[in-house]
DNA sequence: CTGAAAGCGCTTACAG
DNA sequence: CTGAAAGCGCTTACAG
């Protein structure tokens, strides 16, 4: 058995209060018992145990953190900002990595985290109700939502698009096409459609449905609707594609069928995931600070927890980072 | 406040003893009562609280992760292994990244986690007393260890390395270099460029010390390495590159230096990241089954825990994925 | 079939 | 300056 308080405060021949006093740096001790304690304590190798401790507290120093889909750069940046932060304040994560968001929730519940970090889920009443009933606080990122009980952490994806958009309408592109994602996709997929049509309209360019396709996001969504794309007819000179992942499955699909990038397409992409730097030629891009990202949102977090009070949203920074992808035609 | 079991008790009019047992699917109720408590858990959402449970049975429920970074491909899809079978078995991870090892060591010690996987890190003789002080079972991912009692998950980097090396031979490449890990790096380091030369020596190739050059594994550490080798003076017709990053590194200093990939140099490199299949040309690797070796690790520590008895170090397989960075010389 | 009680390892009023 | 005691929310012998 590991050595218990009542262990060091036996051998010290003092009360388990005293040693949990000097343990939590309250007064009540004199400098001599504090000593005897305290090599005691080296003594016989105590560490405190922090379950015991919470079951008093109902603290737990414990942040769950929700992600659909850890593989990739983007979910490991964000999460990595997290961990960052939290270390530093005493918090631990406690990572869910999938769709079992149900189970998840209960899970976090069961084992009484303090705050919970919701990333790039689409919050649905089901999920909005489970948290309720957790009673913390809880930050949603790279998403949005209804309740202005749950504030968010993200980038302006509409303004995002609109900038990449229009970058490329800066650089003497008028013919532009674009790989959306997902559709229906309230947070990353019709917002950023809607920043590209806004650009164009906002510059006197006609909107062509022809030019546009939809992925999934993923790298193999590029590939196809690159494919789709080229073979649907549409003109064009340059193409925005809403996320790193199918601009790089575009770049594939399009180098393969003899295009050359930039001279005979240009293309811009959106995350500035470190891939995006590895690709030949490299991709321009939308940069998003998801390590930033994943910070804000546990300082955030932390700071609910701590007062109880609810943070206001935050809208992060996006640039565009220029690399070798977009050709000037001017 | 969140309601109890003794909030259940009363308003079901058993003890709390009954309301525990079932609970825990223990017998010793008549059916009537089972239903009764049932019936009453569902009404005030009663949800059990498992920090609690574990100050009595010892047992957290909770498995620690460490990793060095986790911002990249290879720790993302191990921990993601993880996270997948240690929730299907009904344990919940609490991850912990970066270089603070001995403070996290401590922080699972007193968060009382009941079993540690430390991946990609040499474990020295610090950590080593630090995981016995905490008396629970070990796993080491990708590292190996001295140390009989932790037993480890991994490829055989030696062998791997040969085999790539022999790839590059079998398609006529006799001039071959290498790009290699950290030169004093036990695990990743040293036996892969013991694998490279041994598939020289048993093809009755020299080795030239000229043809090997040391990076950190890191991208930007291919690009270096890369010029370090062709303003070396070196001959080589193929670079065997002892991680993808590397070996991505080089093809795009390669690239930019004029040279075609696979026309006037091969690469092969090591990991089977994602990103190898997204660059151009996609390149040609060894695959590590980063999951499969994340889910070995964790029904190997979970295997322990449940019988306390030691589970047997695993070598995992590895295999060349031939994608078109390698030219045939034949 | 059921309950009262002790205990897991802490912390914090309260009393002295 | 210090300690005895109650309590955090569970589980499990033990007794009936």
């Amino acid at each position: 058995m590991n050595p218990t308080i009542r262990d060091v405060a036996k051998r010290a021949n003092v009360s388990v209060a005293t040693v949990s006093r000097i343990l939590n740096g309250l007064d009540g001790y004199s400098d001599e018992t504090k000593q005897r304690v305290l090599q005691t304590i080296d003594e016989i190798g105590y560490q405190p145990n922090a379950i015991a401790r919470s079951l008093y507290n109902k603290r737990t120093q414990t942040i769950g953190v929700l992600f659909p889909n850890l593989t990739n750069d983007f979910s490991s940046a964000i999460i990595s900002g997290i961990e960052d932060y939290a270390n530093d304040h005493d918090y631990s994560i406690l990572v869910c990595n999938g769709m079992r968001t149900r189970r998840y929730l209960q899970l976090l519940r069961e084992k009484q985290v303090d705050g919970v970090i919701f990333c790039s889920y689409l919050l649905t009443e089901e999920y909005k109700q489970a948290l309720d009933a957790m009673k913390v606080p809880v930050i949603l990122v790279a998403s949005i939502s209804d309740y202005a009980s749950i504030p968010y952490v993200k980038v302006d994806d509409k303004r995002a698009a609109y900038d990449a958009t229009a970058y490329l309408i800066r650089k003497g592109h008028r013919e532009i096409a674009m790989i959306a994602g997902n559709e229906d996709d309230p947070i990353a997929g019709i917002p950023r459609v809607e920043g590209y049509k806004k650009a164009l309209f906002e510059h006197g360019i006609p909107y062509g449905e022809e030019k546009i396709v939809y992925g999934d996001f993923s790298f193999e969504s590029g590939l196809i609707a690159m494919d789709a794309l080229l073979n649907g007819g549409a003109s064009f000179t340059a193409i925005f594609a809403a996320s790193d992942e199918m601009a790089i499955g575009a770049l594939n699909r399009a180098t393969e069928r003899g295009m050359r990038i930039p001279d005979d397409l240009s293309i811009i992409g959106y995350d500035n995931l470190r891939v995006s730097n590895m690709v030949v030629p490299s991709l321009t891009t939308v940069n998003q600070p998801l390590c930033d990202i994943g910070i804000t949102a546990a300082e955030k977090l932390i700071h609910m927890m701590k007062n109880g009070r609810l943070a206001e949203s935050t809208i992060m920074e996006h640039s565009i980072v220029e690399r070798q992808t977009v050709k000037s035609l001017c």
